[in-house]
DNA sequence: CGACACGTTGATGTTAGTCAACTTTGGTGG
DNA sequence: CCACCAAAGTTGACTAACATCAACGTGTCG
């Protein structure tokens, strides 16, 4: 029996685009795997030897300089697609922030497959178009924005991506949530230091902007001023 | 007569997928269109009405926040695909570099045409996964790199993407060119200030580095520093 | 020849980075 | 259960890098 039967993502992930018969094709040719927050599944510059789905859980992909500055690339959740079919090789880590359970499938297997089914192919551009939208976007961020609102950017983004479906909030946006990454991870996300992270959450609380009641939690307590700041 | 017989860029851009029946059929639906150096294609917000091949010339991808600054998040050249497919807005300005010839199509048109020919998605997705490898590696140099690293890299990145197809080096990287960018876009590409970037180009030039022996040509002198500088 | 855009250089200011001490949190084992 | 420890996070003092503001070249095109 296809493990795709019992999938969580089976409609949102890039299967959704194949009917019974060829998921069950696709099935046979992928296995489950767990991974525990922090445990890497691709490294930066490997043969492209595996491509993912994401079922549970979130990662990260990560490039660094070699003297160990570090920078996340990208963020992927529930039903997003890891790796690089057609390709030889393999330019960002991916790393779990979280437990977290992908469906592999070896490049070479899923090429193939991918070639011979082009509605599967063309879930698979959509979504990699709409990713380098996302990540052009990205890049204004890291080249022209001061540290506080690099902050507030992405505090308003992490309220919109970490919404769970089916669990939508009247606004679409989550007032109150838990962030999947450490301070350190923040930093490397906004290409700042840790510190600076640091003093930006504080100012943001003292400001009454949000509430930080753990570690990783944060309440958004004023949307608008976030915004504001957001630049 | 379809003008892709005379198209010098028919077997490298995405229309290399298509035979000539097919590259027929793809030319009723576009056109020719003349850009000069500084004009605008598809502005940042727009709907999505239309995506082009870059016949000749290099344009930039660029979005900004309200307050006026600016990021380049993209420059493409000859038989690079632009625009956004699929989607219903697009979120970043596209402008001409240099005088550019490109061959627009409707994107409602495109994307007919796209989705009932299977092998000009595959090369469209090859080419986007390409796009979104070297955008991401980017945002190592926009959110990590000292000033001295962004221009060394910026000038090696040049050095190897302006290389004429068919008018190659041994090495495959020219040690001299001219540059598609003035000061204040190689600022809005590195996401420094144009006063940053000139400082750093004379201190290249001062330490024998590189020549300048016009506003906008290059010469490296010393890729090996080059290299070493780059991070 | 002169006007103007583009680029360079210098002086100064600000932001975020660095270095270091200290605090909090969460996990482990006595 | 609590004491202790390591890891994570915060805070402060200081510094460095880049931005800002302003003046001054320089090449280009009418």
């Amino acid at each position: 029996m296809s493990s795709c039967d019992t999938c969580v993502v089976r409609n949102r992930a890039i299967c959704a685009a194949l009917d019974n018969k060829e998921i069950a094709a696709l099935s046979a040719i992928g296995r489950r795997r767990k991974l525990e927050a922090g445990e890497p599944l691709i490294w930066e510059g490997d043969d492209s030897v595996l491509v993912a789905n994401v079922i549970e859980g979130v990662l990260k992909l990560s490039t660094g300089t070699e003297d160990g500055r570090e920078q996340i690339v990208g963020v992927v959740y529930p039903s997003d697609f890891i790796g690089r079919p057609f390709g030889a090789t393999t330019r960002h880590s991916v790393t779990a922030l979280t437990d977290a359970n992908v469906c592999v499938f070896s490049r070479a297997d899923f090429d193939g497959f991918a070639s011979e089914h082009p509605a599967l192919e063309h879930k698979l551009l959509q979504r990699t178009l709409s990713e380098l939208d996302r990540t052009r976007h990205w890049m204004l961020l890291l080249g022209r924005k001061s540290a506080t609102e690099k902050l507030a950017t992405f505090l308003l983004d992490m309220s919109e991506r970490l919404v769970q479906p089916g669990c939508e909030s009247e606004s679409g946006a989550l007032e109150s949530f838990e962030l999947p990454f450490s301070r350190q991870q923040v930093a490397d996300l906004l290409g700042l230091t840790i510190e600076t992270v640091s003093r930006q959450f504080t100012q943001l609380k003292r400001d009454g902007i949000v509430e930080l009641p753990s570690r990783r939690a944060v309440v958004i307590r004023d949307r608008a001023t976030l915004e504001a700041l957001a630049g």
